[in-house]
DNA sequence: AGCACGCCGACT
DNA sequence: GTCGGCGTGCTC
């Protein structure tokens, strides 16, 4: 047989166990077209159906000792996966314990036929690449530039201070540092992927790239374009230029032209959490990229993850230090007993800064969410209510059950108002709307902009405003923000789960870093560690902290995690089944979860990761094997499943 | 998931 | 004797 005439075929499947290559005879009329990376239809089980698939390699013989079925159709003609993003793939899947499909589906966008005809038609055209990039400002001379040359990895602390592109737009200084960086990789004919949470940062730092680079050498995949779009720009990355490819987590998984640079912006963003199965963090799927790629990969932020930091001290990225320390000036405010009239929430000082600052150009006030837990007030008169121990704001838990203080967990049982000697609470929710309502009153001269998830504001202008924004949602603002007043602290800190206390850094964070070199930015009614380290901007400082934390409890990234949910026969072999694959694997629970099933959760050292991912996935196989077993009693119908998440960022 | 194979009970 | 129940196992 000649080379190359066993096509080895990926199906498209959800069956653990179909998770394999299967191996297919090339028929002559497919000689041409069948080439690695193709879409293809392929017969499985002999005379029955047709199933689609991807055509990862073509090899001379088969290992197969049966007779091999031929392929039934080549799909497209046009290779969209590369050798090295299968390698990924594959490499990212067998870490979650989860199929290689499914990662596809994440990593390549649908086919539309006539993009495709379009890209076909069209001559390639990627522009001039740029001479000799200008240095990367704010590290030491060089050290970034080095870096990427070297395929380090690396994490920085970005600059915190809006600056001015020469179109006149204003942008984060993170956005101009990762155009930089992209624009020295491309000098050097090589590609970067750059990966931001959302497409308002993904706004930022296309405006930053096109200060310096040829607009054809930047792609853009994201949510917002239209199907046809997506493919065509996903199509432009599979040419042998090299591109800057920016994009939200998905873009990890790119392909690009001898990749020299993969950048993350904001690495601990939740929006950067993967949803679809397997749930593979684009951080981890960037690390092993990294690894068979040799480029260099860059971790920026305002805070620093505590994933990073676990990293960093393992020495595994290099933290980079910033060559001058330029901070906002953050100052911690308490609440005040007796707030300024017409204003129940600002404390006097940041509310008399605000007014000063409102006359020379935008204020930023920064509220929580909606569906926040609501803090309580009196219900006599409104006043809010606190904690007879500590001050701290009281709140009703998520689970019910008594009024708790948001700072110190006391439960407030009993309550009387210190104003009106009432006892009656009330939840007062408070949203954005109804906040810059509020606001408005208090500053009646002011243009009020609401910003929040439903209609976020992108950027505002120099001139005077008060603009209020869910945290999150804040709008850039021209020249920076002349005042920022961090309002919600205690109601964002009331989040039950493990990384509030991480989120809140990071939000008042990128909240700060909006404000113009040199104005106050308040932070109101939040005292302790977490304050002291947004006031110090130390956030690196304070995730060794945590991870120190974790790691007495033994809570991830510390370790490792994995919940197995099934029936619970199933959840006690599983557990089993991973205790015995490794040293040091514990398990949490089981404990009851939906439909008589139960949950377990499974911690393992990082070093056991592997052994204990192929130990799951083979009861993964086992039970989707041996499914519909008489469970001892009714004929249950429903095919039993053993569903494994490995890192779920909103488990323990 | 589908689908075929196969080894027991009730049928024209 | 055969038709078909669904339990079991495989998919190149």
């Amino acid at each position: 047989m000649a080379g190359g005439s066993v096509a080895r075929v990926l199906v498209d499947s959800p069956l653990p166990q179909l998770d394999q290559l299967f191996d297919y005879a090339v028929p002559e009329r497919f000689r041409e077209a069948a080439r690695a990376g193709v879409r293809v239809r392929v017969p499985l089980r002999s005379g029955g159906r047709i199933a689609n698939g991807w055509l990862v390699e073509l090899v001379g013989t088969s290992e197969y000792e049966g007779r091999l079925s031929e392929l039934e159709d080549v799909v497209s003609e046009v290779p969209l996966l590369m050798p090295e993003v299968w390698a990924l793939a594959r490499a990212a899947a067998d870490r979650a314990a989860g199929n290689a499909g499914d990662i596809l589906r994440v990593a390549i966008p649908s086919r539309y036929v006539r993009a495709e005809r379009a890209w076909r038609a069209a001559e390639p055209d990627a522009g001039e690449l740029p001479a000799r990039a200008a240095p990367i400002p704010g590290y030491e001379s060089g050290r970034f530039e080095a870096g990427i040359d070297a395929g380090e990895r690396m994490s920085l602390a970005a600059d915190p201070r809006p600056v001015r592109l020469g179109s006149g737009e204003w942008v984060g200084a993170w956005a101009a540092i990762l155009a930089a960086a992209a624009a020295h990789t491309l000098a050097a004919d090589r590609s970067s992927l750059i990966i931001v949470p959302d497409y308002r940062d993904q706004e930022q730092l296309q405006a930053a790239l096109a200060d310096l680079l040829d607009p054809r050498r930047v792609l853009r995949t994201d949510a917002r374009q239209t199907g046809g779009e997506r493919f065509r720009a996903f199509l432009d990355a599979t040419g042998s230029d090299a591109r800057v490819i920016i994009g939200n987590r998905s873009t990890v998984y790119a392909p690009a032209a001898r990749l020299g640079l993969i950048a993350m912006w904001d690495d601990g963003d939740g929006l950067q959490n993967e949803q679809l199965a397997p749930g593979v963090h684009p951080r981890d799927a960037a690390l092993i990229r990294q690894e068979q790629s040799g480029a260099a990969l860059v971790f920026l932020g305002h805070t620093r993850s505590v994933e990073v930091e676990r990293l960093v001290e393992i020495g595994w990225v290099h933290d980079v230090p910033a060559v001058k320390q330029v901070k906002p000036r953050v100052i911690p405010t308490e609440h005040q007993a007796a707030p300024e009239p017409g204003s129940a929430r600002i404390p006097s000082s940041a509310w008399r800064a605000a007014q000063q600052a409102i006359r020379e150009g935008p204020v930023l006030v920064q509220v929580a969410r909606p569906g926040h837990a609501p803090l309580l007030t009196c219900d006599r008169c409104r006043e809010p209510a606190r904690c007879a121990a500590c001050g701290g704001a009281l709140v009703v838990p998520r689970s019910g059950g008594d009024p708790r203080c948001v700072l110190c967990g006391t439960s407030a049982s009993t309550w009387k108002c210190p104003v009106c000697e009432g006892t009656k609470l009330r939840a007062a929710t408070v949203g954005a709307s109804r906040t810059a309502e509020e606001l408005g009153r208090a500053f009646p001269a002011a243009r009020v902009i609401l910003s929040d998830g439903e209609r976020p504001v992108l950027r505002v202008g120099g001139e005077p405003a008060l603009v209020v924004a869910t945290r999150g949602a804040e709008p850039i603002a021209d020249g920076g923000y002349r005042a920022v007043l961090l309002l919600d602290g205690e109601r964002m800190l009331l989040r039950e789960s493990l990384r509030v206390a991480e989120d809140c850094l990071r939000w008042w964070s990128n909240a700060a870093a909006l404000a113009s070199p040199g104005s106050p930015v308040y932070l109101v009614g939040v005292a302790g560690a977490l304050a002291n380290a947004l006031t110090s901007w130390r956030q690196a400082e304070w995730a060794s902290g945590e991870l120190a934390s974790r790691r007495a409890l033994r809570f991830p990234p510390a370790v490792r995690v994995a919940s197995v949910t099934a029936a619970p026969a199933l959840v006690a072999r599983a557990l089993t089944a991973a205790q015995a694959a490794a040293d040091g694997v514990d398990a949490l629970g089981p404990v009851p979860a939906d439909e008589g099933l139960e949950r377990a959760i499974v911690r393992f050292d990082y070093s056991a990761g592997a052994a204990v991912a192929r130990a799951l996935r083979a009861e993964m196989i086992t039970v989707s094997t041996e499914r519909r077993r008489p469970v001892t009693g009714r004929p249950p119908k429903r095919p039993s499943v053993l569903r494994v998440r490995f890192d779920d960022p909103d488990v323990p």
